[in-house]
DNA sequence: TACAATCTTGTTAGCGCTACCGGTAGCGCT
DNA sequence: AGCGCTACCGGTAGCGCTAACAAGATTGTA
């Protein structure tokens, strides 16, 4: 039933040995045009189609990278992804991505099966695994480019990291909402084991001490990074502080989630609160009002993660570099 | 350098044949709980990972399913993606997800190294190839359905697929214009190698038919499936033929275009046209206006082909399955 | 005691490909 | 003739695992 052609089918037909055969396919030299063509008339015929699986045993490589992310449907990723995948395409490289779906168990399965299928590298996104768990799990893959997240041990950093100065974004929002007059501002910081909420948080803090503003802490508060997710805290976070008139947003996602909260609180925005939220996703720009957001390089996030793992495949250097991109405020109505 | 951990290194350790390694990775039976012990034991000290390279060149399978979409970055695409991911992890299936970026080019690239990876099954959503092309790539896989697509051969189908019934979609959205008094309706078909955007365009005929409307040729225009698509196609539309009040589009990301166009050319919305869409993605109704919409049970679409795939590794039948699903309308603000 | 039945383990031969080495033929040169 | 060189091609071994069978250990049973 499902008997595929093999090389030595095709070696066979052609009167050549296999070797001739793997030299055609792989474009090595050492074959007479003559023979060559030939060879290649047979392929097309039999439409024989080499086995990548039995080459990657043979040649211990896949020429495949993982790439893990938390959520696909979430479209900041989608645009990592895009420049994961053009990169690597362009390198000829195949990428193999998946989705942990927010959950750090499903995250360590996946990142195994990944080594299983022995990936040449990996890109792990915005993990969400403790530092120990995270540092077991990727300490025998061949090669690994974290972003959003950096992992030391000691001073040192452990992996190749693209991060974004997330500090300074949580201090670009924060500013912002100070300078158009805010004083008692929330923060809505996504996950608790999201990497860049914490660096956002540093960011807002700084800012707020700055200008000699107080900050309380049940003033922040952890949600799922998600429009409901936004939604449920806001609503929480609204009626037990109604005091507050600027809210700073994990991501639009979240902010998004607070728009659609204040309108059923019959909160106006941003005449009642001003809100501002994270990467300028396209959803950003076209809900009503039009949120004002820190854009972030999503693309260059992917491509320059790609670009450090084949750094990484050609001299096996043993500094760990690490990537920082920087974000932009994008004033729209949601925060003028 | 890269010396991994083999089942031989095991297998030495625990002073145990290789074959009693493998029954124990693999959970096979006829294992003592003491010799299974030992081996786990040695197994979890040398962090040894099985090579699935290696098993799928023995056992001739991957236990992987490919999956291969136009645009990851559109979210109709992503919750089909999550509705094959879950159901595929859940029976133990790894998912490769593939980008063909709506060019026939590279989705054909795309499925043929799909194919040398010799994944066990394949799910091809919403092809842009033509039959031809699409016939002969999809010849040699071991499984395939598809996905918003249908392919016949004389009277047969060649393929299980799983599509949208996209004529009453386009009907519903097309009758509801019209009976809110609309008599002038364009359409904005989509890709012109879209399965669904034909199929749609018959409903929208039929409905206009029905009511013994015109429709004429030049109403209906081909435009990339994305937001600037839909923004460009709707400029040229409405300064071509201003006496519209209707718009279908072929999906939401298209009529979010057309929003942005009216508000740039001052049309208002609904009053002087209004726009229904298709698909209800989560920004139908985040947009303002909020868009009236045919939702789509994407979830159900990812998750029914991963089901006939599985019937299809069952049992090699021979009849093939079509599976439909239908269109709900959303009635909203862009046409109350 | 002998024998089958069961449980447990080992052995052999690949899966389809490439790395590596070796061999032949033809060429120009001394 | 002999040498080295290049261009072309083949043979062998092995990548890390499993299928299939064979064989030993253990038990129950006649």
């Amino acid at each position: 039933m499902d008997n595929r052609v093999t090389m030595s089918d095709v070696a066979r037909q052609a009167g050549v040995s296999l070797m001739t055969v793997s030299r055609v396919v792989n474009n090595k030299g050492d074959v007479s045009s003559e023979t060559r063509q030939r060879v290649l008339e047979i392929i097309a015929s039999l439409d024989y189609r080499p086995s990548a699986i039995a080459r990657s045993l043979a040649t211990r490589e896949t020429c495949t990278i993982g790439l893990v992310v938390p959520d696909v449907t979430n479209p900041f990723f989608a645009d990592i992804t895009r420049g994961v995948e053009h990169l690597a395409y362009s390198r000829g490289y195949q990428v193999f991505l998946c989705n942990s779906e927010e959950d750090p168990q499903r995250e360590l399965a996946v990142i195994q099966s990944l080594e299983e299928k022995r990936v040449d590298g990996l890109i792990l996104c915005s993990s969400r695994l403790d530092e120990e768990k995270l540092g077991d799990v990727l300490a025998n893959l061949p090669a690994v480019v974290l972003i959003n997240r950096r992992l030391h041990k000691g001073a040192e950093d452990v992996f190749d990291s693209v991060i974004l100065d997330d500090e300074r974004g949580g201090w670009l929002a924060t500013h912002h909402l100070i300078q158009s007059g805010h004083q008692r501002i929330g923060f809505l910081a996504g996950p608790l084991a999201s990497f860049s909420g914490a660096g956002r948080r540093d960011g807002y803090l700084a800012a707020l001490q700055e200008a000699d503003l107080s900050s309380e802490e049940d003033w922040i508060s952890n949600c799922q990074p998600s429009v409901e997710g936004g939604y449920q805290t806001t609503r929480d976070m609204l009626t037990r502080h109604p005091q507050l008139t600027g809210l700073f947003c994990f991501n639009d996602l979240v902010a998004v989630g607070a728009l659609h909260a204040c309108d059923e609180l019959g909160r106006r925005i941003p005449a009642d609160l001003a809100i501002v939220g994270h990467d300028d996703i396209p959803l950003a720009a076209l809900v009503s009002p039009a949120l004002t957001t820190c854009r972030v390089p999503r693309y260059e996030l992917g491509a320059t993660a790609v670009n450090a793992l084949f750094e990484r495949f050609q001299d096996g250097s043993d500094g760990c570099q690490q990537g920082v991109l920087e974000a932009e405020l994008i004033i729209r109505e949601s925060a003028p």
